[in-house]
DNA sequence: TTGTGTTTTATTGCCTCC
DNA sequence: GGAGGCAATAAAACACAA
């Protein structure tokens, strides 16, 4: 222990002390026991004086003065009759006066960690063993990081509530814009696909068209494949509203299936373009991508995303592919 | 008064630094 | 190798409900 040092300079002498003090069964006659306790110095080493009972002295609750004990015990000439008798006594703990505690803790305030000189001065100051001040500082200083881990959990978990709520209003407001996005889908489904008849077919019949493939969808197989094959067929790209430029980096690259759900290929178009050149591909994509989409707005459950978005979280991770929109 | 949980004081062993 | 810090722990002192 730090404090051991001081009294005889060595930390080896740290838990000799101790059983030096609390073996003590009879005269105080050990060679080391002397030296430390009948020193000359100024600030004699009073063994554990303060682990000490005395019947006598501040055995109140709390307030219990052991400095007083302390001052009077070093009036006094430490005559070997008291010196004998105090040690015959059964080892007992004793607590700080609450004046030592006041002005230990006003120097922890200054400076958590004590020099040499500075836990001298201190322990001369309010009459405790520098040895009990450097134990105190470092009890003291225990409970300070004790509660400063509970501080900074405390931080942490409150940014993980804010954080929290602020991703699920980020959902709900994905959410909103996901639905909105679909209603003007709806509502540009039927400019889409009536093209260039449009004036001259009833505008309330511009949706049967996909609702009702011209051809048979048994004989071509998945819907999505159908919807797509249907789109091409009709060559409507021409008709593509702004919304669905192929510029937009959401239909780039395989679109709306690695948007909605990056992980789950049974969203993706494939057909077999293995044969197809990288322009072929682009041309391809940008004349079906959008009617595609349409089509797959349709079929889709937009009400919740793809379960493999999750990526593990607890939470529908929707973000990641919501953003694209 | 007593049992029990908490706080405080102190020890011990290990580690790092010089 | 000594000095000092820290974590773990012991044990006394204390608080408090039953």
């Amino acid at each position: 222990m730090a404090g051991g040092s001081v009294f005889s300079g060595g930390r080896s002498n740290r838990s000799n002390l101790s059983v030096l003090v609390q073996n003590q069964s009879g005269p105080c006659n050990s060679e080391p026991l002397d030296r430390l306790f009948l020193s000359g110095s100024s600030y004699p080493f009073l063994g554990s004086r303060s682990m000490l009972s005395f019947e006598d002295v501040n055995v109140g609750k709390g307030t219990s003065n052991s400095r007083s004990f302390f001052q009077s015990f070093d009036r006094e000439e430490n005559g070997d009759d008291e010196f004998d008798e105090y040690l015959h006594h059964p080892e007992k703990k004793r607590r700080l006066s609450a004046d030592q505690v006041q002005s230990l803790e006003k120097s922890f305030e200054l400076e958590n960690k004590l020099e040499p000189e500075r836990k001298t001065q201190l322990a001369k100051d309010i009459g405790l063993q520098p040895r009990q001040v450097a134990i105190w500082f470092q009890n003291r200083r225990a409970r300070w990081k004790t509660k400063q881990l509970e501080k900074d959990y405390e931080a942490l978990q409150a940014s993980y509530t804010s954080l929290q709520a602020n991703y699920e209003n980020l959902l709900k407001e994905k959410d909103k814009i996901k639905a909105e996005v679909l209603l003007l889908t709806e509502k540009l489904l039927p400019i889409e696909k009536g093209g260039g008849d449009v004036e001259q077919t009833d505008t309330n019949n511009l949706q049967l068209p996909l609702q009702k493939p011209p051809f048979d969808s048994a004989s071509v197989g998945e819907g999505s494949k159908l919807s797509v094959v249907a789109c091409k067929q009709e060559d409507i790209s021409s008709a593509k509203s702004d919304i669905f430029d192929s510029e937009s980096p959401h239909y780039t690259d395989g679109v709306h299936s690695s948007l909605l759900d990056p992980g789950d290929s049974s969203y993706v178009f494939e057909p077999d373009q293995s044969d197809l050149s990288q322009d072929e591909e682009d041309n391809l994509s940008k004349s079906l991508l959008p009617p595609y989409i349409f089509a797959k707005l349709e079929d889709a459950d937009y009400s919740e995303p793809p379960e493999t978005c999750n990526f593990g979280f607890p939470v529908d991770d929707h973000a990641f592919w919501s953003w694209s929109y």
